[in-house]
DNA sequence: TTTCTGACA
DNA sequence: TGTCAGTA
């Protein structure tokens, strides 16, 4: 399995990339609304984020604390999603790191809250 | 129980 | 953006 399909296979519920980039649910539907996003479907219409997703979600989180707008967001995301798609990873993650990572940033109960910051993530596929 | 959509403030 | 309703 590679970086790529990793990368864009379809993981976790709107519940858990809430916690993951400290935004709500409904912040994240609607900048999904406005394409920003564009998590899969399971087959009961719910919601389901890829690593990807995430990463891009951060990264609009990012620019809203910087003090962009959503629409200004939009236009400087939009774009460069098209190239990031094409980039090619050739780097070997480890499964056991990542699992761990994920698990301490989704299960920790409120005590040691790490919330990640843009990069964090992307940071297992691009060293 | 959780998430979804649409709507109002 | 938060929140409520009515569903699936």
């Amino acid at each position: 399995m590679n970086d790529d399909i990793r990368r864009n296979m379809s993981l976790f519920p709107i519940s858990i990339v809430s916690k993951l980039t400290e935004l709500t649910a409904r912040q994240i539907r609607y900048y999904e609304k406005h394409g920003l996003v564009n998590p899969a479907r399971t087959g009961g219409n719910q919601r389901l984020f890829s690593f990807y997703d995430v990463d891009m979600l951060l990264k609009i989180k990012m620019q809203l604390e910087k003090g962009y707008n959503l629409t200004s967001i939009k236009k400087m995301i939009l774009p460069k999603e098209q190239e990031k798609k094409k980039e090619k990873g050739t780097r070997e993650l480890s499964d056991a790191e990542l699992r761990r990572m994920l698990h301490r940033e989704i299960f920790s109960g409120d005590k040691h809250k790490t919330p990640l910051t843009q990069g964090e993530l992307s940071r297992f596929f691009r060293p």
